[in-house]
DNA sequence: ATGCGGACCTGTTAGC
DNA sequence: TGCTAACAGGTCCGCA
């Protein structure tokens, strides 16, 4: 489900609810997550006070004085806010209740997310420590892109979505990002011109903004925490369009699979 | 160092 | 209508 507009909805969605709460207990009733709960969670969180709701990459990190909860959604977790009446779903795994009653629910049928509980250096924790450039930052430059895919051979599809490169260009906006600008999916990313980076780094930061002002994509069953779905799928010119028309050309749209990944693209637009 | 395939797990959809 | 297989937003890990 969530790609890093999906998360940064989630982050802005929950923060409100739950900045300067102090956690009142923590239940978890599925602790066989992507990896197992930190079995400390519980009696390191109770009592502490959100200071902060942040992101980086597509993992949140909810900081305390004592420690950091790192939560990733993985495929398809969310975070939802709730409260004692709501009803208890069946992947609901874990929940932090605070103080004044409001909930946290984590929810991920498909248990590829975590939440962990880290007390050291945050940055320097193993998940985070590899991690390349946030993609709206201003580090993130077709001069980087450019540097850091020579002598790549790797299709630049999997180069842009690989995490040590740049965080969070999932599957959807990678194949959206190199249709905006032109490249095509496979083309080897050692080959690719620092003039042809620079689109693509452009296009990476402006869908990725517009997907994160329009309130992430819907696919399927995804809403922020409020419960209002987003409204980008809509917008969308290849992801999921395969042998459906080109929106700038009329060309059917290519699908195939690189890297395991469903991807498509325009045969004339993209080169 | 880079690159690839497998693994984790459940729900939904496509096809017979 | 019902069964089965394929596929889905992520990303870590081990092996070549």
């Amino acid at each position: 489900m969530p790609e890093l507009p999906e998360v940064e909805t989630t982050r802005s969605g929950i923060s409100p609810h739950i900045h300067n709460k102090v956690v009142g207990q923590v239940v978890i009733r599925q602790e066989n997550l992507r990896w197992p709960v930190s079995p400390n969670l519980v009696n390191a969180l109770t009592g502490e006070k959100i200071l902060s709701v942040e992101r980086r990459a597509k993992y949140l990190l909810l900081k305390t004085g004592a420690g950091t909860v790192i939560i990733h959604l993985g495929m398809s977790g969310s975070l939802r806010i709730a409260h004692r009446e709501s009803r208890i779903g069946k992947h609901d795994h874990v929940d932090i209740v605070f103080d004044d009653q409001t909930i946290l629910r984590f929810t991920d049928p498909r248990k590829f997310g975590c939440m962990l509980w880290e007390e050291g250096n945050i940055s320097e924790h193993p998940l985070l420590v590899k991690l390349g450039p946030e993609p709206l930052s201003d580090d993130f430059t077709s001069e980087y892109l450019h540097s850091a895919s020579r002598r790549r051979k790797s299709a630049i599809k999997t180069f842009i979505m690989d995490g040590q490169v740049v965080v969070g260009v999932g599957n959807i906006y990678a194949n959206e990002a190199l249709f905006e600008a032109g490249i095509h999916p496979k083309r080897e990313a050692g080959r690719v011109s620092i003039a042809r980076y620079e689109k693509l780094t452009v296009s990476i930061k402006k869908i990725l903004l517009r997907a994160i002002e329009a309130g992430g994509t819907t696919l399927r069953d995804f809403t922020s925490s409020d419960g209002q779905p987003g409204y980008f799928k809509q917008s969308l010119c290849v992801y999921g369009r395969g042998s459906e028309a080109c929106r700038l050309c009329g060309t059917p749209l290519k699908e195939i699979r690189l890297g395991q990944r469903s991807t498509v693209y325009c045969s004339k637009c993209q080169r």
